[in-house]
DNA sequence: TGTCCAATATTGGATATCCTATATATGCTT
DNA sequence: AAGCATATATAGGATATCCAATATTGGACA
């Protein structure tokens, strides 16, 4: 059962989850959708991922290289710091919700 | 530095910050502000906080006890099953994020 | 009782988020 | 080369999120 059915969907984190993703490894855009969908259980559809990707880039975070078909993400130095910075954010509000 | 700077804001997580606060303990409108203040650095202002406090009673997640001036808000028994269903979805979502 | 302040509440609007539908590009297979 | 599937991309719109501004409520204390 999708989580939005319990009234708490937790829209906004997606571009989060897309900048840690790629602090971890490079991924091209369908292999984010997929990781995204074991974790969230719903896979974004193109015309949310690509715009999220598009916008990422926009701000520097994120370089797309070519390989044939597919286009192979990962972050700019920019990118790495800000990945950095968002996680302690992301810990200061969250941490305690881990350990339940 | 707020962290909508970096171009990775955390909207939407407002109420399920509340949910969590909440399943912790019952609290007031005014602690509720100042414990989300204390994690994401900012205070959700008036027309942020109450709005989202009715529509967690309006889907009956939460229920408020009037105390005088204040209304001591606490979670309902519906609500104390999605706090349970949402911890274990943001866990799934971003377990590993604490652990960097 | 009247004034002040803190807490709660509402309205209206700006922006963000995400989807549907559609379009384009690339490689594979026949 | 033609057809097809996969990957990427964009436009337009529905909804969610949050804030500024304002209003209301109840207690404190003169």
């Amino acid at each position: 059962m999708p989580i939005e059915k319990f009234g708490c969907d937790m829209r906004g984190m997606l571009s989060f989850l897309i900048l840690f993703l790629l602090s971890k490894r490079p991924m091209h855009g369908e292999g984010i959708a997929e990781e995204l969908e074991k974790r969230r259980g719903v896979k974004p559809k193109a015309g949310t991922l690509y715009p999220a990707l598009k916008e990422l880039k926009r701000k520097g975070l994120i370089k797309g290289e070519k390989r044939g078909k597919i286009i192979v993400y990962s972050l700019t130095s920019e990118g790495h710091k800000t990945a950095k910075y968002t996680k302690e954010y992301f810990c200061k509000c969250f941490g305690d919700v881990i350990k339940d």
